[in-house]
DNA sequence: GTGCGTGCAAATCTTTTGCAGGACA
DNA sequence: TGTCCTGCAAAAGATTTGCACGCAC
């Protein structure tokens, strides 16, 4: 199972450099996949991994304009219809909408958020075959893949309680 | 782990008089709550109960104005929005869309949902208790509540094939 | 040079709000 | 009878589509 820290507010040089990181294998990723490296891509690019929290649209329509003024919305959605069909971006699930999203890392992995603030950390390793296998044996579904996201309070917020 | 097998299409006389014991279950369950017995709410949770998979707004409305032509879409919501705090009925989350419900029993539950034919099943009985030890030990996070959803094919899809 | 990618504007859809009249207890 | 509900109409948002232009390859 991997983690990260969720970053602390405001951006420490830490998670600078590890934005920095995962926006340039998102971008690598999407040359790969034959997709064009365009300006506007980047921006949405860079801001999506920049956000510690999940992002909606106008988020990063917002945050991408700081790099590249034309960018449009119409832009930021498409490109996150590219990245989640890629598995490189994923939508979150929240009570009160579902139009945000956070970078993915390749495979199968699921998000914990804080309800507090938001801040969004992926993890690996969801061991729920037995679930799987029960369910699948109860319902006669036969089970193909699964949804799973975990509500909180990250260690940041905890503290502050 | 409680589990209904998904109705067959058309409604089976089985299926009517299941549909019809819960939502006799989620009618009585609003009075308590101190809601009056309307019409147009009558309307609305036939309408949940009778679907055999996730109903969104759109549809309760159709299905709901079988039963009171005068339905309104802003009562759907209303109600809708009611019987979700009541924990009566759940919103489901899926790739598509998470404008679609489903009843809920008490307590806590989730769903399998079919991709062929989009039939939604309750299951309980989630054991992933481990799982959020393990989150919680790597992330730091307090994790509070969880969301799980499962996608395959319900076993008349599956048959199918 | 070509074609993919972009941004604008407009069209759609979905959901929420404000109100006046009507139904339930 | 007094509230709680309801439905209509309109407002507010969110998302998608059509199109002509511009940039990446």
């Amino acid at each position: 199972m991997t983690a990260e820290a969720p970053a602390t507010r405001g951006g420490a040089p830490a998670a600078r450099g590890e934005a920095r990181q995962r926006s340039d294998r998102v971008l690598h990723a999407l040359s790969e996949a034959g997709f064009s490296d365009t300006r506007a891509r980047r921006a949405v690019v860079t801001a999506l991994c920049e956000a510690r929290r999940g992002a909606t649209p106008a988020d990063l329509l917002a945050r991408g304009r700081r790099r590249h003024a034309a960018l449009g919305q119409v832009t930021v959605y498409r490109t996150l219809e590219i990245l989640e069909g890629l598995g490189l971006a994923r939508k979150l699930h929240q009570e009160d909408g579902c139009s945000s999203y956070a970078v993915a890392s390749r495979g199968h992995a699921h998000h914990v958020i804080c309800r507090s603030c938001r801040a969004a950390v992926e993890f690996e390793g969801c061991r729920i075959d037995d679930v799987l296998k029960e369910v699948s044996a109860k319902t006669g579904y036969k089970v193909e893949s699964h949804f799973l996201e975990l509500l909180g309070l990250c260690p940041h917020c905890r503290g502050k309680k």
